[in-house]
DNA sequence: TTTTATTTTTAGACTAGACTAAAAATATTT
DNA sequence: AAATATTTTTAGTCTAGTCTAAAAATAAAA
């Protein structure tokens, strides 16, 4: 019951661990933590000896980094917060949600007590994120939804919008220009076999998708 | 127009300045500094150091330091940021007035574009916090309220509290048990002459409040 | 106007978190 | 199995912010 204190910086590490983790199963290796976390090998390797220290993570020499139960569930907390507050951004402060990040990533290391669940219980519980990412329980339950890049319909198939994999302001500023954002129904109409390149109809109108954005949008097919 | 970065730290010993300045007036001694900041006086003057080469106060050895007009400015918004969290976590998040100090001392340093006028609208611009102080607006000024300390008053005169001096926990939930918060009608019954513990009416009852409570708390006089 | 007391600054040390450059360990080729 | 390439760690340095102890400046008392 003994909470660990954490910083910052330490916090950014253990979800960046996480992240990573999410992505390459098996141990995270340095120089993947470093480029995550936009600082050199050798800052990451002095980050993996305190958070080491801390029983935060198990960390091998040379073999890279897994979280601990402890560290997990701190990731996972902080994922929660960065979420919650991206939901608060939006939909009560009325951000676009290309502008929410850098705000929700100082913001998910606010400390106290009952922050958290009262911030949950004002916004409504909400399960999922402005971007369409779960937002753990106080548990760390997490949902999963099915869910498939719109790159992998064919022709015909129809989908509704659940999600980016990308979360840069150039992507969800384009998908803007596109008409398209969580929970539009798209309908991919064709493909083109030399660049993978695919026309959709959003709405009224039709669009041609780049390979890299159908990459990048996942909807759930209907 | 070129904003000047500062860290938390920085914010803070701004703050700390500004607010000694307020009660005593003149240039703001390092003991009182380190003293308001809970730090030794040598972090002190290390900091006014770096305050003073960012020409946020102007500082003079062994002379004590002010706040230039760039440092005033930020101080202001630093408690205008403040006081609209307070408001946040009072209105919004349902929290206790005597519970959102330690939260808004972090929620403050939130850095970026537009979050303090987004929230600022979210409230409905208020114009005092849930202790009573007035919030800054967007340009920085100040409202002046006449209030008086309830010690000032005499038999037979009424008040409605209008704030309190005393910021402390302990202060806040014992006002809570006396049935006493912002707004509510107090009528001065006599005082003792013997240690000025004062009796008053408070709605329905009665109470006697020590001279320590008296002066802790601002009245508008009916 | 000296002496003494108080306040403030300096000096030196520590921690967290970053960096670069060099060394060591591991992985891949030949 | 050596040689080479890649990855990771170590060594050394830097800044912000803190501390304690000592020195210096200012204020108060004798
Ligand atoms: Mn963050
Ligand atoms: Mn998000
Ligand atoms: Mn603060
Ligand atoms: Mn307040």
């Amino acid at each position: 019951m003994n909470t660990i204190l954490t910083t910052s910086a330490e916090e950014n590490y253990l979800k960046a661990i996480f992240k990573v983790a999410e992505k390459e199963p098996g141990p995270v290796l340095t120089n993947a933590l470093a480029a995550a976390m936009g600082t050199s090998a050798a800052s990451a390797t002095d980050m993996l000896k305190r958070l080491s220290d801390k029983q935060l993570v198990a960390y091998e020499k040379y073999r890279g980094v897994t979280l601990t139960e402890a560290g997990s569930q701190l990731a996972t907390a902080l994922i929660r917060k960065h979420r919650l507050w991206e939901v608060f951004l939006v939909d009560k402060l009325g951000f676009a949600w290309d502008e929410v990040h850098d705000f929700a990533e100082q913001l998910e290391h606010v400390q106290g007590e009952h922050l958290t669940e009262r911030l949950d219980e004002f916004l409504g519980h909400p399960r999922f994120d402005p971007h369409g990412d779960p937002i753990p329980d106080a548990q760390g339950r997490w949902i999963r939804r099915p869910q498939a890049r719109l790159a992998t319909l064919a022709p015909g198939q129809r989908g509704v919008v659940t999600g980016v994999d990308d979360h840069s302001s150039a992507f969800l500023q384009y998908l803007d220009e596109l008409g398209i954002g969580l929970g539009v129904e798209i309908i991919l109409i064709e493909r083109t076999p030399y660049d993978q390149s695919t026309k959709v109809s959003i709405g009224a109108g039709e669009s041609i998708l780049s390979e890299k954005v159908c990459q990048n949008l996942f909807v759930r097919i209907m």
